[in-house]
DNA sequence: ATATAAACGCAATATTGTTGCATTTACCTT
DNA sequence: AAGGTAAATGCAACAATATTGCGTTTATAT
């Protein structure tokens, strides 16, 4: 796990301006185990800043490539530093995740591309789906909304 | 590409109810050659069933497996038949969506699992983005909503 | 120091999805 | 075929998530 550039490294690079709200929200997420919802962002940032800037600052911060916008389907955005090459293991009853490796790159073939109509492939996204041990133990709830 | 088994045989199946709007709704997404936003649905199925039967009826559908619930990265939940296992290719600026399958499949190996603290696997969403062909060639737009 | 574009905060609004409850309906049993 | 029952539906209200416009503030290049 290489150590990730400073925050204002890491704005500077993608000509963003290096902004209090901006520095302490990758911050946050670089101390993060896991990725985070909007929600619990705003709670670690305290209401320092509004709802409204941190859905302008994540935005801006994606297209800059610096975070990635995961989709662990609970029914919102979770976001992540933009490092290393892994994906997410979630468990469906309690919304725990893992981060996993895989042991090959995952690319979709010339041919592929070619047949589709497409010129490039940018990124993709891949998730797992299925339970923690403690939830398969128990009687596996479905529902819910989970951060 | 196998003919699907009809509407009604397929929530039978489920033990679900034969209902007007789940046949409806199933024939939507059979004949639909790309993952439907709920919106999209909605609009063919013109009025005839309340919105929130709607999201019951999908909800139900993706936990009987009959249909599945896939994140385009456009805000908003699609979905398709379960039928074959494949992945899509999204276009970032214009949305447009194509099929592809993968060589190989997806999974975790039980080393993996035991070290993640995860009992098993049930489903992986995979999603690649990319540029189509024409907006490649056009200057690209990156913001807004598409179905 | 200052000009300027970017970022921000606030308010309003849009969109997506959910819940409770009374009514209707599919379908199983007889 | 009739009727009982749980499932499914519709309506209304609500909750959560996300977006837009605009006037003000601020980072930063000069």
């Amino acid at each position: 796990m290489e150590p990730s550039p400073s925050p204002s490294i890491l704005l500077r690079r993608a000509k963003l301006k290096v902004t209090p709200t901006r520095v302490a929200l990758l911050r946050i997420l670089a101390s993060a185990k896991h990725p985070l919802s909007i929600a619990k962002i705003a709670r670690a940032l305290r209401q320092s800043a509004d709802r409204v800037t941190l859905y302008r600052a994540l935005d801006a911060l994606a297209k800059a490539g610096i975070v990635r916008r995961i989709d662990l389907q609970h029914g919102h955005a979770h976001y992540e530093l933009a490092q290393d090459d892994h994906h997410h293991l979630v468990c469906t009853s309690c919304g725990r995740t893992a981060s996993i490796r895989l042991p090959h790159r995952l690319t979709v073939s010339p041919v592929t591309l070619r047949r589709t109509g497409f010129a490039r492939v940018t990124r993709h996204a891949l998730e797992f789906f299925g339970l923690c041990r403690s939830c398969a133990a128990t009687a596996p709830r479905v529902s819910g909304r989970r951060n």
